[in-house]
RNA sequence: GGAAAGAUGCCGGAGUGGUCGAACGGGCUCGCCUGGAAAGCGAGUGUGCCCUCACGGGUACCGAGGGUUCGAAUCCCUCUCUUUCCGCCA
C-alpha cells in the first residue's frame, strides 16, 4: 500500500505508474474523497473539542451541585451532529482504503519500461545450455523411472497435482533439505511456519484484496491456503516495531505453495509444468529501506550460488515494468534452462517490495535505540520451486544409464542415480 | 467441542462512568555526581490522523468491532486471542 499523503501530493506520477503496471483505475472521484475526507475530519474534531470542553463543564457543575440540564440538552445535538459525520466519513475512508489496497507499488527507476514479458531483460546467463538437447523430456523420464505418478494424482485430487514415488520422491526431499541447509548456512533463519492464514495475512503481503481468485479458501474457518510462504513468513512481523539491531532480519522456510491457476490450460501445464500444489524454499528479508536494493542484489546471488552448486544453467532477468507484479519494486526471475524444451523455466523470483507490504502489515523498525519507528523494507525470492528445478535436474543430468544425481545431493539421498 | 478466568503504555501493574493518555514500580534516553563505575539525584520517554512554512495546536487510540450516555479504559452486546480444567485426538 503507498502512503495515502504519498498518493495526494503526487497523484500524476502514481497514475503513470499504474499505466507502466497495466493496472487501471479511476484516481480521480478518489481525489475529490480525500479532499472532502480531510474537509470532514476538520468539522468533527472541532465538534469534539467542543464535546470535551462542555463534558468537563457539565461534571464541574454537577461536582458543585448546580444544575446541568440546559447544556446537557444541547450537548445532545452536537453528539448527534458527530455521529451523522461519522458515518459519511466511514464511508469515504472505507472507499479511500478500497483503493488504496488495489493501487499497485511505485516501480523503482532502473526497471525498463515495457507492456509485456518480451520486454524483459536477460541481465546474466550461465552453465552450458547445448548439452543433453538429444535425451527425452520429464514427463518420459518421471514415467520411465516412475519418480512421479500423475495419473493417480489426478484420481484423487484432479489436475495439476502431482504423487512423487520412491526415488521420485526421496530426491524431492533431498532437494528441500539442501536448500534449506544452504540458505541456513548463508545466514537465514530457518522458520516453519502455518500455510494456512487468516484475511489480514493475505491483505497484508498483497494478494488481497485483489487476487483473491487465484487463492483456495477454506470458507468455513475464514482461511486461506497460502500461494507461497513468503505470505506466513513476511507476516511473522505484521504489526511489529523491531529493534534497530534485529534489521536485517533474514528467514528461509519450507512449504507447500497452493495457487488455482484458474485459466491456466494447454502445453504450459504439461507433467511438472504448472501445479496447483507444489514444493517451495522461499527467502524472506526485512532490511533498512537504504539497504534494500543491495539486499535484492545478495539475493539474487545467494540464489544464483544455489543453482551454480546444482550445475543447473540458468540466467536471470529484469522484469520490466509491466510484468513486475502487483506490490514489487523491482523483480528479477531467474529462469533454469531445459535441454529437451529448448527453454527456459521460470524457477525463482526475487522482489524488492519496498515499504509497501511494510505498511499494508505495520512492520516497522527503530532505525536508532531511541528514534521513531519507520517501516522496514520486505523482500522475498524462491530458492527455489521445486517442480521445474526437477524438470531441468533430471533433463541436464540424464545418462545413457538413467540420471545422475548432482554430487551436492549424495550426502541427502541414498543413491547416487536414478 | 464444554466450563472458568483474563487481555491496559517497552515490561510489571493500578484504575469499575466525569480534568485518565492513563497512578505506581521497573526499563530506556539525557544531565548531575564520580578518577571510572555502581548507587543516588533531576528531566524526559507511545502511535496514527487533521490543521500549520514553522513554533505549535487539535483529535483518536486501554485486544477488535458495535451499543448506551452530554461524557466510557470503566456499563451492555458480538468477535478474536491467552491461560486453566474437562472431552476428543496425530
Amino acid at each position: 500500500m503507498l502512503d495515502q499523503k504519498f498518493v495526494r501530493d503526487n497523484l500524476e506520477a502514481v497514475i503513470q505508474n499504474c499505466d507502466l503496471k497495466n493496472v487501471h483505475i479511476d484516481l480521480e472521484e478518489y481525489s475529490t474523497k480525500e479532499q472532502r475526507r480531510r474537509e470532514i475530519i476538520q468539522s468533527t474534531q472541532e465538534l469534539r473539542n467542543k464535546r470535551n470542553t462542555v463534558s468537563q463543564e457539565i461534571a464541574l457543575a454537577k461536582k458543585n451541585g448546580q444544575n446541568a440540564d440546559a447544556i446537557i440538552a444541547d450537548m445532545r445535538s452536537v453528539a448527534t451532529q458527530i455521529k451523522e459525520e461519522e458515518v459519511e466519513l466511514k464511508e469515504i475512508e472505507d472507499y479511500l482504503q478500497d483503493i488504496l489496497l488495489h493501487i499497485p507499488n511505485m516501480l523503482h527507476e532502473s526497471v525498463p519500461h515495457g507492456k509485456t514479458e518480451d520486454e524483459n531483460i536477460e541481465i546474466r546467463r550461465h552453465g552450458d545450455t547445448t548439452v543433453n538437447v538429444e535425451g527425452v523430456d520429464h514427463v518420459e523420464l518421471c514415467s520411465r523411472h516412475k519418480l512421479v505418478d500423475f495419473a493417480r494424482a489426478a484420481k484423487i485430487s484432479g489436475s495439476g497435482f502431482a504423487v512423487y514415488t520412491g526415488k521420485g520422491a526421496q530426491l524431492e526431499r533431498a532437494l528441500i533439505n539442501y536448500m534449506l541447509d544452504y540458505n541456513r548456512d548463508a545466514g537465514y533463519t530457518e522458520v516453519m511456519t502455518p500455510q494456512l492464514v487468516n484475511t489480514e495475512a493475505m491483505t497484508g503481503t498483497g494478494q488481497l484484496p485483489k487476487f483473491e481468485e487465484d487463492l483456495y479458501k477454506c470458507a468455513h474457518d475464514d482461511l486461506y491456503l497460502i500461494p507461497t510462504a513468503e505470505v506466513s513468513i513476511t507476516n511473522l512481523h505484521a504489526q511489529e516495531t523491531l529493534s534497530f539491531d534485529q534489521v536485517p532480519t533474514r528467514y528461509t522456510g519450507f512449504s507447500s505453495c497452493f495457487r488455482r491457476e484458474a485459466g491456466s490450460y494447454g502445453k504450459e501445464t504439461r507433467g511438472l509444468h504448472r501445479l496447483h500444489q507444489f514444493h517451495k524454499v522461499e527467502l524472506v528479508s526485512f532490511t533498512r529501506p537504504e539497504e534494500s536494493y543491495d539486499e535484492l542484489e545478495r539475493m539474487v546471488s545467494h540464489v544464483e550460488s544455489l543453482l551454480k552448486s546444482l550445475n543447473i544453467p540458468y540466467r536471470v532477468i529484469l522484469l520490466c515494468s509491466g510484468d513486475t507484479t502487483f506490490g514489487s519494486a523491482k523483480t528479477y526471475d531467474i529462469e533454469a534452462w531445459s535441454p529437451i524444451e529448448q527453454r527456459w523455466l521460470e524457477i525463482s523470483s526475487c522482489s524488492n517490495l519496498t515499504d509497501y507490504q511494510a505498511r499494508r502489515a505495520g512492520i516497522r523498525y527503530k532505525p536508532q535505540s531511541n528514534s521513531k519507528p519507520e517501516f522496514v523494507h520486505t523482500l522475498n525470492g524462491s530458492s527455489l520451486a521445486t517442480p521445474r528445478l526437477m524438470i531441468s535436474l533430471l533433463e541436464n543430468n540424464q545418462k545413457s544409464f538413467g540420471i545422475e544425481i548432482p554430487e551436492v545431493l549424495h550426502s541427502y539421498i541414498s543413491f547416487k542415480e536414478v
